[in-house]
DNA sequence: ACTTGTCCTGTCATGACGTCAGCTTACCGA
DNA sequence: TCGGTAAGCTGACGTCATGACAGGACAAGT
């Protein structure tokens, strides 16, 4: 399905090939973690994977191209934040339940993945398609399912006609996103994560049934 | 107040090198505007001012503390934002106007801003504290203003006790700052500018009433 | 005109980028 | 066992950005 792997100039790659190419990614994963995007150069991850420059250049075309990959194998993951809403209840206690339990892995997930999620959500923002398809992949299972949640809700009369249910998603998973990406800075203002959680899952109940919880 | 604006070299600027720096900070913007942030060379932000690499150097150390000195003013009159929140009720239908002119406004200065925006969030993503600072001077007035209005409403008992006013008003405000940054992100899923901002309006007066608004 | 301090640039060493030809290694069929 | 072929890697190179410096250009005061 996917293909085979190649080289930036045609050639298949073999066991040997992939390896290295695995492992520059990894080193670059790396680097995206300890220094700022912009400061990340070629040379160094091929340095740190003990490897040439020039070889890098035989996987990827540039950077980018190789955050891409990396955020390719991360969506495929992604995929797996489905299971957090399928089939959840939204009704009484069991969509309190719900509600922390979305936070609580969607902000697990992204903080395993701040790193490449950060350059994916800079590259999305500055209107680079390739980016922003990729960060709908990873965030489509949960908006879809938040969306459908909605929209069901809406159907047997208990949310606002006039309420656009993809916008709703959206804007919630988008928030959550966002908290995630910045949760040291709501540390340093004074709200710790533990006490961040629940008002999160409190916002997200809110928005999708449009009610408080009961707990 | 601010000190006088000095070079690099610690010479104090005239008016002609005011000019010039603040020429170069103009052609930064618009780079930022049009190319990605990883792209952008000292270089072709001098020969865009018409001058030389040297000169950059005079003012700045580096891109990056450029994009400070940008982000710095731009902060100044974020505080405007503030008046979008002074003095308004979030009660009844003056609370659905209230909550429908933050999202506006709000949306407005992101718009207008975006390209430094972006550098910003990504350098408080990457925890550089000069950048999240700055994030929080820019954000403050808001939150601030968000969090007052939740803790004057818990005050009165109309919102419950458990809710932690610096949490959810972070959390909406980082919401708004998140959607505005991927707006086009939105319309590509088939949710439109117009349908987009009441649907805010209503997850923002829900985070901070607890209630549905009355419109 | 002369001095003084600001302002800008030519130039240079350093180092990253990205390409290429060519060397080494692994695999495979005869 | 032995080439042959393709994969895999790298040294070397031209190009370009970086960042520092010394010195020339310019405006202002005397």
């Amino acid at each position: 399905m996917t293909g085979q792997v190649r080289t930036v100039d045609g050639r298949v790659a073999g066991r040997r090939g992939q390896a290295t190419r695995q492992k520059l990614l990894d080193c670059l994963s790396e680097m995206l973690s300890s220094s700022p995007y912009r400061d990340v150069k070629v040379i160094d991850v091929a340095r740190k994977a003990g490897t040439s420059p020039a070889t890098f250049y035989q996987y990827f075309p540039d950077v980018e191209g190789a955050v891409l990959e990396i955020a390719e194998q991360m969506a495929t993951e992604g995929a797996a934040l489905t299971e957090l809403l399928e089939g959840r209840s939204w009704a009484g206690k069991a969509g309190w339940q719900t509600a922390q339990e979305l936070v609580d892995g969607f902000l697990e997930f992204w903080r395993r993945n701040d790193a490449i999620l950060r350059v994916v959500d800079l590259g999305a923002a500055e209107g680079d398609k390739r980016f922003y398809k990729l960060r709908m992949k990873i965030l489509n299972s949960v908006n879809n399912s938040l969306a459908d949640a909605v929209a069901e809700l809406q159907a047997k009369g208990r949310v606002d006609k006039d309420v656009n249910p993809a916008a709703v998603a959206g804007s919630l998973v988008a928030m959550l996103a966002a908290v995630a990406s910045h949760q040291k800075g709501f540390s340093s203002w004074g709200v710790k994560q533990a006490e961040l959680k629940p008002n999160l899952a409190l916002l997200v109940h809110l928005g999708v049934t449009g009610r408080k919880p009961t707990k």
